[in-house]
RNA sequence: GCCCCGGUAGCUCAGUUGGAUAGAGCAACUGCCUUCUAAGCAGUAGGUCAUGGGUUCGAAUCCCGUCCGGGGUACCA
């Protein structure tokens, strides 16, 4: 037991034996007490003065001594104004580093046969294009929200929805039909993905070009809209692959393949998987024939024109439309296929979807589909809904090739990483290819965590201009004072400086105690993040822990110091706080060079 | 119009079931490397927590109004 949940009970006795009163969940606050006071855990007694009858500073006074008497770990207290700081004795933090040293897999809980299997949905990309800065932070986030909801000890199915069909992909087919001459990966040079998402935007370019002549004309503009030959064009082009026919079904095959070596250099940069990939053509024909089963059961409506409705109005939602006029199924249509096929595939626990904000109408909906449709489980699908990337201009839209690329960005993150190293005259020991894996795990290490230490629910700013930076609160930062106290344990085994796990010390130093109390947080900490899924909870852990350690490294010396049982403490506090920083790190995909 | 989300230092962000004097980093300025890695440490300066009310021992946090920004809103995904 927790020495918080050890102090909560005496607490509650306490205040049964004082006043006989007998508080509530959550009645009792318990908080970590404050830097600037002195103490470790503080019991807030506002909320008890009623059932005391006393006045703040008394009743504090009383239950202090209480508690004082009952936990052993507690050995003195001080009360100032409502707020009761109980001090706890040394040997308990001493000793809690003593278990947190020795067990390897200390804040991770073991996934056993009872663990509930939870299936993570991240990455999900349309095929028409190259990845952006915001499908970077999907990526990264439904990475690591996987990771640590393993860590929280569930199995965990990583699955990708590729949108590999669509009127989308028909529009870069399209334009490279007609504007493309013969130009492929291999001829040209350029990675595929790049390369189909150059069409894509060639598309948009001439169809704005011919909405505008129509509407010089005199057509109104969704008129123009939905007139223009371009798009009459894709949309014949989607109806022949519904059909399957053979040259659009080729062409469709050989350009999502060049897409998909793209992908894989990306997801490999950035060091993501998954354990099953689904792909809406093979899906969305489950979800066309669920919405005619709807039809013909009555949930849903067909109009004359023969589209496809829901009406949602009871669920005070709208109308949706399911399946278009000419037959061809929607975005929703797919996902309604996936999702059931998802279901029958896996003993699925919990269902969470990795997708932006701008989709939780889109969420809202499904999850009320699939329920009217009699799947039981339709309403316990979780969108994790997280904040766009926002540039300076505004927000991102490939179409127009407002975007920041994935693979430059990454690019220029390494370049960065090799031309700083360079400067500060570091990894010069190093062999070329040891010292270049060390810039790329720093510069994913900036990149990762500059964007997993924001919550993930809010919208946030990315300034190409001022590029991420490599000090302060930042990846580096953390994976240095990593390498660093590597070097000071290789340092120490290279002077044959054995470290005990019996740790025998008489004090303690502010410093000192503060890192002690930090780690043994850390198992809440990745509790708390995965009840909240949060990776941010777990990037800001980190700082906050290696931002201590630098504080103490730079008071205390370790392996000049003379008392060696305080030598040998110290030693364990170091090689503590670099595992823990490097299993937190690693929750947030972000790997730990050994030096740098 | 209607619905959802947000607004904390010049900039980027923490602050999670309401708790003590609202914290970091960047940018600016000042110190600290013959001593375990200076991608570090210490310091100065920077705030009407958008705004007006309310709830209570106590509000950046909860409720209502207003302003500003973002997203969604029936045949894009």
């Amino acid at each position: 037991m927790t020495l918080e949940k050890l102090i909560l009970q005496s607490a509650e006795s306490g205040l049964k034996e004082l006043y006989n009163f007998t508080p509530g969940r959550n009645q009792i606050q318990i908080q970590i007490t404050r830097k600037d006071q002195e103490g470790d855990y503080t019991l807030v007694v506002f909320p008890l003065l009623r059932f005391s009858k006393k006045s703040a500073e008394e009743t504090a006074k009383e239950l202090g001594e209480y508690i004082t008497g009952n936990v052993k770990s507690v050995k003195s207290f001080n009360v100032i104004k409502g707020f009761l700081n109980l001090e706890v004795s040394d040997d308990y933090w001493l000793q809690s580093l003593s278990l947190s040293y020795t067990d390897i897999n200390f804040g991770i809980v073991p996934v056993d046969e009872k663990a509930k299997t939870v299936m993570v949905e991240y990455s999900s990309p349309n095929t028409n294009k190259p990845l952006h800065l915001g499908h970077i932070r999907n990526n990264l986030l439904g990475y690591s929200l996987s990771e640590i909801l393993r860590a929280n000890g569930n199995k965990l199915i990583k699955t990708n929805i590729v949108n590999d069909r669509g009127i989308h992909i028909c529009k870069s087919m399209y334009a490279w039909q007609m504007w493309g001459n013969g130009k492929t990966p291999e001829n040209s040079g350029m990675k595929g993905d790049h390369l189909v998402g150059e069409f894509y935007v060639e598309f948009d370019k001439h169809y704005k070009a011919e909405v505008a002549e129509l509407v010089n004309k005199g057509f109104t503009k969704e008129e123009a809209e939905s007139k223009a030959p371009s798009i009459l064009a894709a949309r014949e082009l989607l109806l022949k692959w519904e059909a399957n026919d053979t040259e659009t079904v080729t062409l469709w095959k050989t350009m999502n393949n060049w897409v998909y070596k793209g992908f894989d250099i990306t997801y490999n940069k950035l060091g993501v998987d998954f354990d099953k990939i689904y792909y809406e053509s093979e899906t969305y024909l489950i979800g066309k024939e669920e919405v005619l089963r709807g039809v013909s059961e009555n949930i849903f409506y067909q109009k004359e024109d023969s589209s496809v409705w829901a009406d949602l109005t009871n669920d005070g939602l709208d109308h949706k439309i399911l399946l278009r006029s000419d037959g061809t199924s929607v975005y929703i249509t797919q996902d309604i296929g996936t999702a059931k096929m998802r279901y029958d595939d896996f003993p699925i626990d919990k269902m969470i979807y990795v997708v932006g904000n701008e989709q939780n109408y889109h969420f809202q909906i499904l999850s009320v589909l699939l329920d009217k449709l009699g799947y039981k489980w339709g309403r316990d699908l979780y969108h994790f809904s997280y904040g766009m990337v926002e540039l300076p201009s505004g927000k991102m839209k490939s179409r127009e090739g407002t975007v920041v690329d994935a693979d430059d960005l990454i690019e220029e993150m390494i370049q960065i990483a090799r031309d700083m190293s360079a400067e500060l005259g570091k990894l010069e020991s190093l062999s070329k290819e040891e010292a270049e894996d060390t810039f790329r795990m720093i510069a994913m290490g900036a990149l990762k965590y500059y964007i997993l230490k924001v919550d993930p629910r809010k919208n946030m700013m990315f300034n190409p201009a001022e590029s991420i930076d490599f000090n302060g609160n930042t990846g580096p930062f953390i994976q240095y004072t990593h390498a660093r106290i590597n070097s000071v344990l290789r340092k120490a085994s290279g002077n044959n400086i054995e470290i005990d796990n019996n740790l025998k010390v008489t004090s303690l130093s502010g410093k000192e105690k503060d890192i002690l109390k930090r780690i043994t947080l850390f198992p809440a900490i990745v509790k708390e993040a995965g009840d909240n899924y949060s990776p941010a909870l777990i990037a800001n852990y980190c700082y906050e822990l290696v931002k201590e350690y630098n504080q103490f490294y730079h008071e205390h010396s370790i392996l000049s110091e003379p008392n060696t049982d305080q030598r040998n403490f110290r030693l364990v506090l170091s090689a503590t706080v670099a595992r823990v920083v490097k299993t937190g790190m690693n929750l947030l995909g972000i790997e730990m060079p050994g030096r740098m």
